[in-house]
Formats: structure tokens, C-alpha cells, sequence
DNA sequence: AAGTAGTCCTGAGTGC
DNA sequence: TGCACTCAGGACTACT
């Protein structure tokens, strides 16, 4: 799936189209994502405005002038296109097209919103992890998808002090811990793997005997990976687009990642796949110590 | 309590 | 060309 640099990326193109718009029609396809929609929730989203277009961990929100927040997560295939009513029109930073003959009627599209810019906005997710729903603004906090999640990575409180703390009592693997939502929200299979690599710690190590001085070098490595990946677009591997449609370009610069019996970046060694709690794990077992 | 399989679903890639 | 099999960026549930 998207993972937070991808979900930002996304944010990021969807924030022109989307902030300060008014849905005037929407439509669901297929009732059953990952949670099905509620029977009204075309109903609650017809006629209302988006103010924000915010994220968290690895989650999409629209914050309504209704009091409800449009909840979006885009599971391991999800995707949210935009075309721009009819003709080639200039939103921010990205250009968006026109919507294709067809554009929001695949067999994969599940929601179809379109807005008063005029724009046409399409949730397609063809494997169905992912999830649309309205939860009351006021309520997010303490709604059961985000009451556990853990601290954002990219934010100032999230430093080695902090991570040290939350990883003292882990016995799990570290490469197990850091895709725990409820430790660091919005890490997924490919960050960790290569932020793990840059901080030169294994990751079949224990959480809690991950030493302060790695631990700092990790907290580092994350938010550099993050950062450098949101920079590059996110990472496109098999289904991610960028809003616009284009591919993100982060995955030309894996050291790790999907590299397995490849040479490793650092040593000239060779990448190794192994699979922790039935995730692939790829790392190098001579820079990984 | 904490950690790990199994599960949801579909499509792409690989090997025979 | 076709079939069988494996794997995939996530996260919830039910076990141990």
C-alpha cells in the first residue's frame, strides 16, 4: 500500500482540487470495501464543502462544513484519480486532464465524487483493503481506526528520547515494532526495511536491545527516508499513482527494498529477503548489524 | 500482555 | 497459450 509518503503525495495533488469544493453528486459502486458503507453515505457527502485536507498516519481526511470528516484509506491498492471537468485546467501545482470517456466506471472504481470546481474525483482499490467512511470531526480522536495509532514521524515530538521509551519493553524484532501502527503511525514494509539499512541495525534485533546510540541514528534515517520519498513522489511499485496519475519515483532509489541477491549499496555484499511476522524483510546482513 | 499466523481480495509475474 | 502457484505497499482477528 501507500505508506505515509505516498498518502501525502496524494494529499498534496488532492488538496487543490478538493479543499474549499463542494461535492454535488457521489456515487458508490460496490458496498463492500473493507468496511461497507453506511447506506446514507452518499446522502451525508452530497451538497457538503471540504475545508481541510489533512492526514493522518496512513489516512486521508476531509474535514466537512457538515461536522463530519471523510475518513480514506487506500489498503495496499487504492487509488484516488482526478480529472478536472472537461478540459485541462490548473489546480496548485498540478495539471489534471480531462476525464477519459469511461473515467470512474471500472470494474475496480468504487466511489465516484464530483465536485463544483468542476472535478471528478475516483476511489478505485482493486484488491479492497482499503476504506471510505464519515466519522463525526469532533470524534476522530477517540473513533477505534485512530485511538491506538501511534506518534507521527515526521513531527518534533517524535525523537530518539521518545523512541527509546517505546521500544524499552518491545521484545518483538525491531523491523516488527517499527510497522506497528500504535508505536510510529504511517511506517509501512518498505520504510522500514530501508530506514533499518541507513541506521545499520538488523532487523531481526530486539526491539528493546536496539542500543541509544542506533536508536537516534534509526529516528534520523527514518524521517530522512520519509522526507526524501515524499520528495521523489512517493514510490510506485505496482499500483500506486500519484493524484494526477503519474508514478512516483522513490522506488529507483531503494537500497534494499525488492533488491534481493542484488549487490548491496554499502558493501558490495548481497541483499537478503527473509520473512518476519509473514512480511518480507529485505536487508543486508554484513552493513546490518 | 505480547507476538505471530491466518484472513480479507484481486492482479501480476513466473515457471512449467 | 494456458495453467498453477507465489507474491504484493495493510491491518484486523484469533490463536499461542
Amino acid at each position: 500500500m501507500p505508506e505515509l509518503p505516498e498518502v501525502e503525495t496524494v494529499r498534496m495533488g488532492l488538496a487543490p482540487a478538493l479543499e474549499g469544493c463542494l461535492f454535488t453528486k457521489v456515487e458508490t459502486r460496490r458496498g463492500g470495501l473493507r468496511v461497507p458503507f453506511s447506506k446514507d453515505f452518499a446522502k451525508r457527502l452530497t451538497g457538503r464543502r471540504v475545508l481541510h485536507l489533512r492526514r493522518r498516519a496512513k489516512y486521508l481526511l476531509a474535514d466537512l462544513d457538515s461536522g463530519e470528516t471523510l475518513v480514506v484509506h487506500l489498503g495496499m491498492s487504492g487509488r484516488m484519480a482526478v480529472y478536472a471537468g472537461g478540459r485541462e485546467q490548473k489546480l496548485g501545482q498540478y495539471v489534471y486532464g480531462a476525464a477519459p470517456p469511461g473515467a470512474g466506471s471500472g470494474k475496480h472504481d468504487h466511489v465516484v465524487m464530483e465536485t463544483d470546481a468542476p472535478a471528478r474525483i475516483v476511489f478505485t482499490d482493486h484488491r479492497r483493503f482499503g476504506l471510505m467512511t464519515l466519522v463525526e470531526t469532533v470524534r476522530l480522536d477517540g473513533d477505534k481506526l485512530f485511538k491506538d495509532l501511534g506518534i507521527e514521524p515526521l513531527s518534533g515530538e517524535f525523537d530518539a528520547v521518545w523512541l527509546a521509551h517505546a521500544l524499552k519493553s518491545k521484545k518483538t524484532p525491531i523491523k516488527s515494532a517499527l510497522l506497528d501502527q500504535r508505536v510510529i503511525a504511517g511506517l509501512g514494509n518498505i520504510y522500514a526495511c530501508e530506514a533499518l539499512f541507513r541506521a545499520h541495525i538488523s532487523p531481526r534485533r530486539s526491539a528493546s536491545k536496539v542500543r541509544p546510540v542506533s536508536i537516534a541514528l534509526l529516528v534520523q534515517a527514518i524521517k530522512a527516508v520519509l522526507k526524501e520519498a515524499i520528495k521523489a513522489g512517493g514510490s510506485s511499485l505496482r499500483d500506486y499513482r500519484k493524484a494526477d496519475g503519474d508514478l512516483g519515483g522513490f522506488q529507483h532509489r531503494f537500497a534494499v527494498y525488492s533488491r534481493e541477491g542484488e549487490p548491496c549499496p554499502g558493501c558490495g555484499g548481497t541483499v537478503k529477503r527473509i520473512v518476519q511476522a509473514g512480511r518480507s524483510t529485505f536487508h543486508c546482513p554484513k552493513c546490518q548489524k
